[in-house]
DNA sequence: GGTGATTCTGCAAAGGTTTGCAGTGAAGTA
DNA sequence: TACTTCACTGCAAACCTTTGCAGAATCACC
């Protein structure tokens, strides 16, 4: 696979012609380039009879506004800089994709790089991207707290998924879906939970096992914190012989991804799912649907908090436009911005890869023990109004 | 869920500061902004002594090159733009990440972007694009081949998965692996088939039909095609019920999440796969080892793709750089560039999805029936040496 | 000491656009 | 008619860099 095969070279002379600029729809319309200018960003200000004759001569020149140039002087580039951890993570798309059609309402546009959870690469992104974007949304990072805070100076920027004091940030309260799930369990009879931990640096990765604790103390559950691992099918399924190893049967882990991989992995050593091993997921990503046992996950609003997140870098950067001292404006220093955090809710889905666990109840002996197949519609439960979130750690 | 909790608000000072320019950098180490630039793009021509200065200078400054305001005056922005048909479908994550990675190591960027599937979402970000990248990978389009090249002349552009003539393009021989499919389904047995169509518009759904229409007649087969229909697991599970109405024993989808929402539909159906019914979809994507049972696909050279492509527009661009009319260069018109088409092989991976048709051949009636659960591996069979396109169609 | 080469630095134009200011002419008002 | 107002347009500076050219200083060499 992946052989190539050069088909057809052939030379032309079909290139990109020559740029046309401003200026040439200028003298081919008999007016000032600033008259050309404000054609295309004050109308109001033009003649209609010069405004439509310099339409016209932009039309037939093919005649586009250089925006990066525009950009300059006006300090605003109407784009958006989206980083992404990963973008092969399903749980990224809706975010994505919600956040780019809030962008388009507001007549900006998204550019998204991804990360391959490398903090380096996080960081160049920003760099590159800071000049040409008028605020980066930061999903997900591996960075430190402080390089973000630093990197902020650079650029407007609103994080996801991590708690920076100083910056907006969208969050979600993973802390309270962790302990709805590990509710869930023990409610089911589980005492022996393992906690499948994902990259280090994450943020969500703390508050799970903060709150995931907590929760198995308070049900007198054990909870064995496995990890860090790659947040990834590769990274569940690598896990599994540990596992089950382990001696636990029931598993929350950091994500679908993890949880789906951890199925497969479980499967290939014959231990079956839920039946012996109970499997809980994050996000409620389209995969949980589609694999077999579907998936019980905890759903994060995804889609909201990439509206969110624009909504507040937009609001953020209406209030301060970069590049603030324009030509007899003075310097304007330390502009006054405001900085919100933003917590959304979760909810536990049900669904069919948790069962009972050993120490489950006797009573209701075959409702209490649906099987994978059990036609029982998907169960939710809302989780409880939003705590505040825990002060932020020192560190990443 | 979704609901929004705030849970701080406050104002503060720390906002991106004033942006610090190089002639702030000039004025901090005594030298004229030139000497400044020089140190950062090229450093040869400035005595040690000065750039270690500059450097400092720079360094506390906290001084980044604008790049955008670099690519005005040097035509070239080192970034790429790769514009996604949906960014929701796992065959795309393979490639962005293949193309990023081979920008990197170009020192380029590459800033990717979804459609939707929309062709006029297209054109807009093409537009968006156009001045800030230095050329753009147009990744499955759904606009006409004419508006392509019309957009070709604003920017620099490489096509993956369709031909246009003229332009760079890089395409996956589906063709092939629809007849490899299709072959596979004849020969276990089945005379009637179904093609799920995917978006009209899709040069990949074209060659698709005409390859599978071919195959099926020289198999003395009957193909139905049915579409088109949305590239989605819903698009799938939508055709679900027609297709059980259509009484085919075989379908091969347009891609692997229109196969797995057909699997789904039809278990809802209670039509079993491959029993009743046996399923090939296209695209090999992560995916089809995950769901149950297990994908029988056409595997696509994804990452090959992303790289390929973006060698082939550096190349282009390398040969013709960006507003060519330096000063004192004179106009440089229809810069002569190469195009090539380079076609990549695909394979067709058989796993559990598909099964004996009606009319299998009794022969090895144990070994001829394998179940989904049945533990044989997966089983490649290599496309044959590609044969050349099919001449370019009138019209998208 | 004179010549030429070499190394470094400054000057200024250029890139494509926006925008405050001033100027023009026409229309409105007294 | 004289004066104000208004709508429109041109001028030129500004945004932040890069880069060809030329000047200055240093050095080597004869």
């Amino acid at each position: 696979m992946g052989h190539t095969h050069r088909v057809t070279a052939t030379t032309s002379d079909e290139g990109p012609a020559v740029p046309v600029t401003i200026r040439d729809v200028a003298r081919a319309s008999g007016v000032h380039i600033s008259t050309v200018s404000r054609t295309f960003s004050a109308p109001h200000l033009v003649n209609p009879d010069t405004r439509v004759r310099v339409l016209a001569c932009a039309e037939d020149l093919g005649y586009r506004p250089n925006r990066a140039a525009r950009a300059l002087i006006t300090g605003r580039t109407h784009n958006i800089g989206l980083i992404i951890a990963d973008i092969a993570n399903p749980f990224f798309p809706p975010l994505i994709k919600a956040a780019e059609s809030q962008a388009r309402h507001r007549d900006y546009h998204v550019f998204v790089a991804d990360t391959n959870e490398d903090p380096a690469t996080e960081e160049e992104l920003v760099h590159a991207l800071a000049k040409q974007v008028d605020g980066v949304l930061l999903c997900s990072p591996r960075m430190s707290n402080s390089l973000i805070e630093q990197l902020s100076r650079e650029v407007p920027l609103v994080v996801v998924n991590r708690q920076v004091t100083g910056l907006p940030c969208v969050l979600m309260d993973v802390g309270q879906g962790a302990r709805a799930a590990v509710e869930h369990l023990v409610g089911l009879g589980h005492r022996r939970i393992a906690l499948l931990g994902g990259p280090r640096s994450s943020w969500t990765n703390r508050e799970m096992r903060r709150a995931a604790g907590a929760a198995a103390r308070a049900g007198h559950a054990e909870l064995t914190v496995l990890g860090p691992n790659a947040p990834t099918v590769g990274g569940g399924s690598a896990v599994a012989e540990q596992v089950r190893r382990s001696g636990v049967s029931a598993v929350l882990a950091y994500n679908d991804l993890m949880a789906i991989g951890l199925v497969e992995g479980l499967d290939a050593l014959g231990v079956r799912v839920p039946q012996e091993v109970s499997v809980v997921g994050v996000d409620d990503s389209t995969l949980s649907r589609l694999t077999r046992p579907k998936l019980t996950t905890v759903a994060t609003p995804t889609a909201t908090a990439g509206r969110t997140a624009v909504d507040m870098l937009l609001q953020q950067d209406i209030e301060s436009p970069r590049g603030a001292r324009g030509p007899g404006a003075g310097t304007a220093l330390g502009v006054r911005r405001t900085t919100a955090q933003v917590m959304l809710q979760t909810d536990l889905v049900i669904r069919d890869s948790t069962g009972p666990g050993p120490h489950a109840r006797p009573a209701r002996p075959l409702a209490a023990r649906p099987g994978p197949a059990s036609p029982r519609g998907p169960e939710r439960t809302r989780a409880r109004p939003p705590v505040t979130p825990s002060p932020p750690t020192a560190e990443e």
